[in-house]
DNA sequence: TGAATTTCCATGCAAGTGCATTTACTTTAA
DNA sequence: TTAAAGTAAATGCACTTGCATGGAAATTCA
């Protein structure tokens, strides 16, 4: 048989739909495994923390998180009770909006955040860099944007 | 003029990384959108009923589901039982491992999947196909291959 | 204005998931 | 051939998610 059989292969649409989410699913469990192993909350966590320092004051409203991280509103509302019941964030009422409130970013949230990285970087590296060299790097990432709104 | 600022970019690879997580993520939950719209079960459910119809007899033990599907053994054990109470499926005791069960796919289970089929296939469509052409489609199928096993 | 609508966030309940363990059988090897 | 180790599948328990709904404040508009 000639050649390696997979790769001449001519993929229609729904052959790089599966692909997508089946590469996407297994890079993503063993990121989270890895960080799980090194003692680390869920990846959402740090996402959710990330999107905070970023932000302006170091506070957001939950709606705001919702709409950068595409969770749920009632998810959102939960992991932001358990991210603030491990300490990482504040609830604060807000004074312009009646019904809404912060949430901030407090200094062990700012911590977690720093120790994370590494870490988490790493496990990027094993489990999907590693795997692309920077010209397939740019080449993926470009057709990954088409999908995106 | 060259291109949208967006895409004037030099991603590194956490871009990608994080690019890959959100475009997946994005579309798979809006292609589960509209399967539920149309009142379909679950993605997960059809991803299981189509192993077992390509399979030898229609049939496959837990075990193999399990490598096939990337689920975890436990939730494999649990799908089977909803999938089987819903009719799609019916397990068997197998003779030559008595440890084991085998997974037969049943004619409602075959109808279910010719069924879903045209509605998978128009949401993946109207979500992923749509915005690729047939050379970035290729591209992307080939760029995801190198993240697999 | 004030009644209806919309937005923001929380929550009760049902269903799904993760983890650890159990049960039952098979394989290995002493 | 029997004890130990390994494999297949199920399950109890705690936690997470999904869905529908709730209450409260803001906004719209007749």
């Amino acid at each position: 048989m000639s050649g390696k059989l997979r790769d001449r292969h001519t993929p229609d649409k729904m052959d790089a739909w599966a692909r997508l989410q089946r590469a996407s699913g297994v890079v993503l469990s063993r990121v989270e495994a890895r960080l799980k192993a090194d003692g680390f909350p869920p990846l959402g966590w740090y996402d959710v923390l990330l999107e905070l320092q970023r932000s302006e004051g170091m506070a957001l409203r939950p709606v705001e998180i919702e709409k950068r991280t595409l969770l749920a509103q009632y998810n959102v509302s939960r992991m932001i009770e358990r991210i603030a019941a491990a300490g990482y964030v504040e609830k604060r009422k807000t004074a312009e909006d009646g019904r809404g409130v912060m949430i901030h970013l407090l200094p062990d949230g700012e911590d977690l955040l720093k120790d994370m990285w590494p870490a988490y970087k790493r496990a990027v590296e094993a489990e999907f860099s590693i795997h692309l060299d920077d010209d397939e790097t740019r080449i993926l990432w470009h057709m990954l944007g088409k999908l995106l709104p």
